[in-house]
DNA sequence: CCGGCGTACTGTATCGATACAGAAGGGTTC
DNA sequence: GAACCCTTCTGTATCGATACAGTACGCCGG
């Protein structure tokens, strides 16, 4: 039988509530009976109020949910993954508040119990697959939410933080019609759900990964704005966003008659499996095939990786922000922050036609 | 004013009792009223029990605790970190459990409300620094802990799944001793805590951190059985685990007359990190200078790098195993694991020795 | 017609704390 | 000496659920 508030307050003959108020608000009561109050407990084995008990009074947790889904490896894996993350981990270690990670199983009925049983005061969706059943019960939950993609996923009563995910891939998608690149492979993470590594024939329109599916339409904008029939581009599925899957999407587009000579990813991780591709293949990057990533991850800067540098951390870090720290304003509960192109050595211009 | 399982039993005039048992036992009622309940929790917008009264009630939160220390991007960066932390959640996971992630602050008094204040079932330790005074307040809970590291932290009642860190560190120094260096340096994390990146005299019998005092020991084991004095190897600290810290310790052995032949590190990353610095230096790794690392992180095999390999996610697994399926046999609640050494590019005979 | 049994539901105690109104006691003020 | 205040503690209601014993009732066998 372990010790509570009231095996303390019975030993020394006070009240409950003097013990609760020695541990919660110390002002309330001497310095005398406080300490008495700790010998006591110190004695008795007590080592401080449930934090269960506690939270259910106060209504209040001190942790933000944070949803993974069932390949948690990438939680701890992807470099995107991580700096959003630490960035939350930040916000939330600054209010004292820890981060729960929940991690989604498939199965359905188990996902809606597992959520259930979150003790948490809000939830952080950073990259939950749209169609989870699992979101519904999430927001019926009644807690904040921030997301981290889709800003219409949830309603606008959600928090968000997140960048201009077309625009942003437009950009990209500019710089390689600019450079002249007429043969162009988009590998891209998830155009469709538990499909294999390989080309695809998708309705960028009618993709239900939202990230995926606005970056791949951003891409469309700028080639349709160029001139360039979107009937040529090759649009390749990677069953996973790693570097492995990034080299293997590649094959597809460099082992074939009319090689591509641009290839764009959705993210830098795959695009670092793309140059893996090209290295294999004695293919020089930004020479012979020019390569784009997204997210500008630690690693694309010493390997000259052109891409779209976005605010990672930072995202974690106001999504926390948001959620601990609610502003009044509605308006800076949604926020869309800044992004750049950068451009290094791994794009360069069309060499089939710098031949000509 | 949310509703509660009251509210709902109202509705419906049948007791609280039974709309409990629709969500959590549902043999215990018709059909057809668990149905009408789940209509009207539907129509009132309520969304199932509450987690923290529940927790409570239970008297469980499916959750395990893991503390960080305030420099937390280490838990997601430190791929030793980050493959310990996979195995933990793969074994909560299947057990429908989440992980709390609780970053430890520097100030004592934070730390000790943050541990108070963390609702879990269970905690997970595995890298702490040894001397933080929270450390005291967690064995004062009284829930089950696994550690990782220091088998004797906690006394016999905790968990340990380890490594015999100084007979593993003792055949890195064995195979160094073999290859006939006897310009030994060693990089190791946290010989002093709180200090710089340089040379530093310590007494390896008298470092606090567990790890890299057995570590270090082991390697002395080694050179004190081959006959190489210990006053000749050179100790440098490492202020942070990572591979920019490996670099800037490497520069102290390798910028000085008697130039080390071979640099033994206490980690992969710190070990990368000195491949870094030689490369700088135009220097050849198991040519001219060899160098060990320890883990056998992915990044290890590509790289050459010889080293140790152990368990990692393995590790974590097996943690979150003993903690959320205690084994019956206090014997299997204490494991350690085995390791093995794996000799690859970057260790080869001292050079110096072979002009001779 | 009675005992026995299974199903469906109820009622109360309880988990371990915190909030808040109130009371006792001592000291000031006018 | 009455009115008032402050400090220090007490007592009760409450947070939202689950456990478990108990009741009501229909059905079956004898």
């Amino acid at each position: 039988m372990a010790a509570t508030l009231q095996t303390i307050a019975d030993e020394l003959g006070v009240s409950r509530s003097t013990v609760s108020n020695a541990y919660s608000r110390p002002d309330q009561l001497s310095p005398d009976l406080r300490a008495r109050i700790f010998e006591a407990a110190e004695r008795l084995g007590y080592s401080g109020p449930n934090p269960t008990a506690r939270s259910l009074r106060r209504g209040k947790v001190n942790a933000i949910g944070v949803l993974l889904t069932d390949d948690l490896s990438m939680a701890f894996t992807d470099p995107y993954a991580v700096a959003y993350l630490r960035g939350l981990a930040e916000a939330a270690s600054a209010r004292e508040t820890s981060l729960l990670l929940i991690n989604l199983p498939k199965d359905t009925e188990a996902g809606r119990r597992v959520v259930s049983n979150a003790a948490v005061d809000a939830f952080c969706l950073y990259c939950v697959p749209d169609w989870h059943g699992a979101l519904e019960l999430i927001r019926a939950r009644g807690v904040p939410i921030v997301i981290g993609e889709d800003p219409n996923a949830f309603g606008p009563d959600a928090g968000y933080v997140g960048i201009d995910e077309r625009s942003a891939a437009r950009r990209l998608g500019e710089h390689i019609a600019d450079l002249g690149h007429t043969d162009v492979a988009i590998v891209a993470h998830w155009i469709v759900h538990g499909g294999v590594t390989g080309p695809v024939d998708a309705d960028p329109d009618a993709l239900r990964y939202y990230v995926t599916g606005e970056r791949v339409r951003g891409f469309r904008d700028a080639f349709v704005e160029a001139g360039l029939p979107w009937e040529r581009v090759l649009l390749i599925n990677a069953a996973a966003n790693d570097r492995e899957e990034g080299a293997a999407a590649a094959a597809h587009a460099l082992d074939r008659l009319g090689r591509a000579t641009a290839i764009l990813t959705t993210s830098d991780v795959l695009a670092l499996g793309v140059l893996d591709a090209l290295r294999v293949r004695g293919l020089r990057p930004g020479r012979d095939v020019s390569v784009t990533g997204f997210d500008d991850i630690p690693e694309a800067e010493p390997t000259g990786l052109t891409t779209i540098r976005q605010p990672s951390v930072e995202r974690g870090r106001l999504a926390g922000e948001i959620l601990l720290d609610p502003p009044e304003d509605p308006a800076r509960r949604r926020l869309t922050l800044p992004v750049s192109l950068v451009v290094r050595a791994t794009t360069g211009p069309n060499p089939a036609k710098e031949k000509s």
